[in-house]
DNA sequence: ATGAGTGCAAAGGCTTTGCATTAGG
DNA sequence: CCTAATGCAAAGCCTTTGCACTCAT
């Protein structure tokens, strides 16, 4: 089950020494509403406060203390999402099109395949892997 | 069973009404005897006398033509590698530490089980998937 | 000849950073 | 109080593009 989003944030800021400020918490809840990959002009429209210097500061800053994934695509914008941990182990669905990225669970039986796949791997390269990215590239519904 | 990367991309240049110039047969060649995804800087270390701008240019041509494919990461740099037809179906090995992206196979049985879920989310989502990516993230060999 | 390709240099555009100001602890 | 955070503006940096030149057809 995915953890409190803010308690979370603020826990993981402190324990990197930073502070859970105004703007880093509307940032976690812009995110946690949003329910997918933000890029940051959605970001900025969603929180016209917000000047874009602080959003990419405190989404770098929120990325290194393990609460934001930073999601890069051949789109022109970068996308952030909350950390796995805070929402569900899933994957995306990035449509060629439009660019918009959607969430996705996929089969545990899978999931658990590729667990063990990471697994034999790492025996056989000597590379360790941490996690794994599934994206699967289409065109959206809108767009198909 | 791989394409001769050569004569495919002298196809499908000629179809996209390209010409296969010096330039484009050498980077198909450097890519190609790579065999693993390679930054701008490491092309042009291999062909120094290839000014950056056709580097650029080309590997653009030879993205539209489907000889080549843009990987982008969190890094500075994109990276570049021939076509999947003209290699083989692979996975990657992102190191968080060094950047390097490794190519790796993984078993048929889990490529199965991944079309197989593509055409699942397919049914249920309105998602048309055209093709799947599966990064492993986590540390090389010798970063490990 | 004639249009695609090339190479240099300059511009673009997302992202980062310097610095003076503000606010959180 | 005092350091971290903020916000504006300016700079960075990968990548793209304008333009004159070259080469292949």
């Amino acid at each position: 089950m995915p953890l409190d989003p803010h308690l979370t944030a603020a826990n993981r800021l402190r324990a990197a020494g930073q502070r859970y400020t105004t703007n880093r918490r509307d940032l976690v809840e812009t995110l946690s509403e949003s329910g997918q990959p933000m890029a940051i002009p959605d970001i900025l429209g969603t929180r016209p406060e917000l000047p874009q210097s602080s959003a990419y500061r405190n989404l770098a800053v929120l990325e290194q203390a393990g609460v934001v994934r930073r999601i890069v695509t051949n789109e022109e914008f970068a996308r952030f999402e909350l950390a796995e941990d805070l929402t569900e182990h899933h994957h995306h669905l990035v449509c060629m099109s439009c660019g918009t990225i959607e969430d996705v669970t996929i089969p545990t039986r899978l999931e658990r395949g590729m667990e063990r796949a990471m697994t034999d791997v790492a025996e056989s390269t000597g590379f360790s892997a941490v996690s794994h990215r599934l994206d699967l590239i289409g065109t959206c519904k809108s767009c198909g």
